[in-house]
DNA sequence: GCGTAACCGAGACGGTACGTCCAGTCTTTGA
DNA sequence: TCAAAGACTGGACGTACCGTCTCGGTTACGC
């Protein structure tokens, strides 16, 4: 079986992609994403039906690919403005500066997951992160890809921060990182996803102390 | 405007209600979420497409109440059979009986969670617990009902137990109990929506150590 | 086969039968036969949908005999006015006074043609009349019925009055009338139903005159 | 208002419009035109419905352009076949050969009379001609439609026909040949279309006799 | 420099499901 | 005890998109 006759990809018009992954997210941010079609999606680019489905699986994939390149771009840009604690460009795609290491673990979490309250809460991010997250909650194919390219590379940069602060015996070597950043991590994506609170810089601040010195009196 | 002459409920077939019901859980279990339609809803119900639309006003909509339905049921039998020693979830069964109180707080929340744990694992709740979360991600109004319907009540009854931990002072009293019981729900319940981890008893006795002893050293 | 158990027509309301025959006329004048519904007939009679499925087997059945009653009303109307030579109520309802028989056959002819153009150029007549028509092309049963109680009477009339003029030598004795009619009546007819040109006096006086004396040179 | 962006005619296909034909008219043949749906001539035809509402408005209009077609084809066949001695019709195929012109009037119209039983005697016409006739004796617009398209090129040749014998004397000068055309047409048409009486062809003949030499006595 | 291959915009195609409408039947309720 | 009211099953309607399939046209590469 040799299904697809695999188009030749040097030949691709770069022209193309880049209307189309334009559409697809001024789309989903402007219609949401069930109302958003394959079909207005290359009306709006124009372009072709079929130069979608020759590279794309689904809308889901299209809206996949144009929020990563999204990512990749806020990231780049972001390195050029803030120059030297990051890097770029490794194919994971992301802007996966490193989290700041300033010795002070609940101060550094503290800003980064400040600047995540920032996203979370600019549409431009919001509308197709969310559209992406319910279709991966629903599409098992998908919502692996969408983890492993963009959650997890963020994800890991919590646990390089948190070993690095057992090495400074601020946090129990008997701890978990991959575990750990969860205290302060989900519950911000619970509320955000699901609305189940508001979300604020107080909000954050708070899981962090709770996270690193537990609910138990000391 | 009152476009709808609003049918009559007291005429309402409870027959169709429960077969509607049945048909839209087992269709979801059987072909997911997508893949549902309410041609088929209706077809296995062996009932008219206007039965459902002159009730509901969407394929979730049926299946929100088809789930909330499930729940409360799933709830009574649970209540009558076991009295007392309860289950609670995280977004799924509406079970309000309360979570034990043995004085020992970390053992009653992993008991709970353990429970929970075994929930999500069942197809039988996954698949429209699954299926209504993506939904409620992306259509916030759906979001905000199964939330208040489902998810709330099941976290105040976290709420319930962490207040009577800090009157025994196992809980430091400036310990907000809405924000703590996050720290080991919210993780479970990413997992479980994004697979961006495995599930297990171990997995959730450990979010409870974590939560309750910090990270930090003592 | 008793597949009706024949409701007891003793018991029948008359309020309601004139309120769907009013219906009935009135919603097939205003938005034509194919969107007259039974559903709207019955909200514009005030009366339930199983009263009309109780007495008549169809859409067409109900106009049917609403156009029947509608004759038959105006026939007697007519019968009141005009005094002497017409009779009414014999069963094949109608408005079915004689064609008058002054001795100049082709004057009395023209003379009632005349009338049916009046009357073909009313609405109130032509709206249902014309659906009724349709009705019978594509439905052999109701088409049967239509003719028979409405149409054949009518003829009979101009057979009638050929016989008379027959008699009086005034008609060959060779001619059937009843074909002989048709001659004139039957180009009003289907200019009538298919638009195939103007309906004037003019035109039924001719065509009175073209059947009488033919068209070959005499 | 130009709503409808326009199909690309051109890129039409011509199987599917052939499809399309065959199953409508089959349909029309078989459960009448009631019963016969858009759904399923597209079923029939195998092909998507928006394939059949792309080009045509309604089901009354694809039948329209079917019996078009087919009578097209029908007089391109009898125009090889029989070259020169043609028949005519009333509202029914499209032939648009002149009526023989052999000096005798009466034996031309006959000839041609008996044609046109025949053919409204042939069940392969009658269906959709019926069909169409009775839509369009409610539907104004389509009605004038059939009749323009179908109808009046037949009675134009009797209008041609007629003139010849006016210049041979055998009809009066100052007979309206399109009116007089309606002396025997129409009283065949009604028949056919009311089953006002049986279709023979004696019934013609004496039409043609009536018309031509009248009623009254010579 | 000239085919020729393949990508491109465009959009018609066979389909599926939508949400609405109505037919004809069945059930409840008030007069 | 009947009829009004209207919910019910069923099924066609006309629409919106799906994903596939041509159709010219326009590159751009290999000979």
């Amino acid at each position: 079986m040799v299904s697809k006759p695999a188009p030749d990809a040097t030949r691709r018009s770069e022209k193309s992609r880049r209307a189309i992954y334009a559409a697809a997210l001024s789309l989903v941010a402007e219609v949401g994403y069930p109302k958003t079609t394959v079909e207005a999606i290359a009306a709006r680019a124009g372009v072709g039906k079929q130069t979608i489905y020759r590279w794309w699986s689904s809308k889901a994939d299209v809206l996949l690919e144009a929020f990563l390149d999204l990512a990749e771009q806020t990231a780049r840009e972001a390195g050029h403005d803030t120059a030297g604690q990051d890097r770029a460009g490794d194919g994971t795609a992301g802007n996966e500066a490193a989290i700041p290491d300033t010795g002070d673990l609940a101060a550094d979490l503290k800003a980064v997951l400040r600047a995540t309250v920032d996203e979370l809460l600019d549409p431009r991010f919001d509308a197709p992160a969310r559209a992406l997250t319910a279709e991966g909650v629903v599409n098992e194919q998908l919502g692996r890809v969408f983890v492993a390219r963009l959650l997890e590379p963020q994800l890991q940069l919590y646990v390089d921060r948190l070993r690095s602060a057992q090495d400074a015996g601020h946090v129990r070597r008997d701890v978990d990182p991959r575990i750990a950043l969860e205290l302060f991590v989900s519950p911000l994506a619970q509320r955000w996803l699901q609305h189940t609170g508001p979300i604020t810089y107080d909000y954050t601040d708070t899981l962090v102390d709770y996270a690193l010195y537990g609910l138990a009196p000391r």
